[in-house]
DNA sequence: ACAATGACGTCAACGTTGTTGACAACGACG
DNA sequence: CGTCGTTGTCAACAACGTTGACGTCATTGT
């Protein structure tokens, strides 16, 4: 029963797949050599420990944030849609957020994103003093977006649109003397889609960096 | 040897301890128990399980975030303070930030803390929809930045310092003609202390949320 | 004043997690 | 054909969160 011989891709390919189905507490090493249909330690034949393992799924996972950029548009629909690219690279692992600070063996992918966001706001007229501020500010707003989404990922549209609503009411429900703008912006608190919350902010963001004409 | 007698806020603050001295891995059932000179599994005589301690030190921690503002600064001081001290309390537990979104028993302080930013941006001139997308950007830039920062917040200051400059040195040595941005702005990356580029970016946020005159 | 009740710390143990070392099967190669 | 490195298998370990039984203390009702 030796047939399924295992490759770092096959692996990663599996773990992907184990975390978008059943989240991120669903993945372990042995669902993962389940799913494999291998022993659960004959993984540790290709990565190290499990922090490598994670670490390859998200180099995969944000090799697809910068490839085939629109080249025409502007600086600000190309930061845009990266942000957005991003944010839904890091929705998948609610680690990775975290392991992204972890010592300087960063990753090739990560390179060409801050490469890829420097030249916008180069392109936009900013300094490199500037953008660099620029690219730390868009880079915590889309990290923040991400980890505050990241709980309701693995639920279905319908159950997620579900608990937005359940929130809403639970605003709606409170005591108008003691929070009254909570009452009263109740119907428009987790108002949208999570994604159309972050290209607001992420817009908002924009227009102050870069002020417009 | 009873003398230990427990309470949920001796509880909470070895807790508190012990996360700041050893990070958020150090701490254990285990450990909390040691810490406290008891059983570990006496700390169950208080708490259902460890989520419910946690929610407790969130609540603890949140609580600092809206007390003693200043009344009688602009609208857009009190908002800086209350991030600021929003992403110090968060940056306390990075697990916070995923535990926020879980269910809506949410905690009285979180209800504050809304309540807060909502006024200040009623105050600023928004409309209660628009409102309620400006508290969803700064708490998602907010979050954002805590998260960032959470994995070097047990470091002291020189370390931290120092495996900043080591990054930037990481973003000097690449190659020139693959990452001319990157090199170029490397001298600025990771500049200053995580708080001023945390609050350079909300003030460019609020900056683009509501329009200069 | 005294027995009963509830609260609380202690101890042993369970199930699960990540990980390791010894062992065996397999293909590659001189 | 024999040898060796690669890789999957198996048993086991330490650490984790958590549970149930047990004992011990203080409080309380009559």
């Amino acid at each position: 029963m030796s047939r399924a011989t295992l490759t770092r891709d096959t692996i990663v390919d599996t773990t992907i797949r184990i975390i978008a189905e059943q989240g991120t507490e669903g993945f372990t090493m042995r669902s993962l050599g389940q799913a494999l249909g291998t022993d659960p330690t004959a993984v540790y034949r290709h990565f190290r420990d499990k922090a490598e393992l994670l670490r390859a799924v998200s180099e995969r996972l944000l090799g697809s944030v910068t490839i085939d950029l629109p080249a025409d548009a502007g600086w600000r629909p190309v930061t845009v849609e990266l942000c957005r690219r991003l944010r839904s690279a890091l929705l998948n692992q609610p680690q990775l957020a975290t392991a992204l600070q972890f010592g300087p063996p960063l990753q090739p992918t990560e390179f060409a994103i801050t490469e890829t966001l420097l030249r916008q706001f180069r392109v936009a007229g900013l300094e490199q003093g500037a953008a660099a501020l620029a690219y730390h500010s868009v880079i915590e707003l889309t990290v923040g977006s991400a980890a505050i989404d990241a709980a309701l990922h693995s639920l279905s549209d319908g159950e997620r649109s579900q608990q937005y609503s359940r929130w809403r009411s639970v605003y709606a429900t409170l005591d108008p003397a003691e929070y009254p703008e909570t009452v009263g912006a109740s119907a428009h608190l987790y108002g949208g889609t999570a994604d159309e919350r972050f290209v607001h902010a992420l817009e908002a963001l924009l227009d102050g960096i870069v002020p417009s004409p």
